[in-house]
DNA sequence: AATAATACTACGTGATGCGATGTATTGTGT
DNA sequence: ACACAATACATCGCATCACGTAGTATTATT
């Protein structure tokens, strides 16, 4: 799939996956990976610019004498979540507007 | 709407646009601001941003003693529209994770 | 005469997904 | 015992793209 058309969309669906359940990065790209393509650099990038906008806050945790970054969800990330869904309907104009034009005639 | 998440939508809206009739410019954003947000600076740069990649080719033609380019979409252009129809499905996958994450509990 | 509409161009910026690369530990198969 | 996969996270730099800002120039309207 089109990078170009991933912008935006990742960033939400991070959020989305830590919403219920905090969890880690390793964990989050385990259960994304079967519906949403995503590379583990990009994650971490998402996950560290999501922390730096304060969409999630990150508690360390020592699993197995190993340390574990869990990624809990903040109220704007909450925000975030659905001011991405109410664009939605918008980009589905833009798929509508697309498949109406390239039917005319 | 966010910026990002129109990212490769509007340049195959400005494709499906000219796909049956080939049209310039000035034009082109007034079909589409009804239906589509899009700034005109960002049209032009994605009209020279098609005809470099091939997707359309310019036709300039003199319209009351004033110069028009008409733009005109080509096969490379028509199959721009057909691959980004065909990845239509993965955005509406993420859109549905998002949801059904979000819903959970 | 002033303003809006028509028509196009150019520059620079910020945002973001990703490939490539690296580090380090734990578990498993042979 | 050794190799390899799995677990877990981090960093750098690149390419792409929408947009704001600004500018040029002609024609139509008030």
């Amino acid at each position: 799939m089109d990078v170009q058309l991933k912008r935006g969309l990742l960033e939400v669906c991070v959020l989305a996956v830590i919403r219920n359940q905090p969890s880690y990065g390793y964990k989050i790209i385990k259960d994304m990976k079967p519906y949403v393509e995503i590379s583990e650099s990009t994650l971490y990038t998402i996950l560290k610019r999501l922390e730096d906008s304060d969409m999630l806050i990150v508690k360390t945790v020592e699993h197995n004498s190993r340390l574990r970054k869990y990624y809990h969800i903040t109220s704007r990330g909450l925000k975030r979540i659905e001011e991405f869904k109410s664009y939605w309907p918008d980009m589905v104009a833009m798929y509508e507007f697309i498949v109406r034009e390239d039917n005319k005639q």
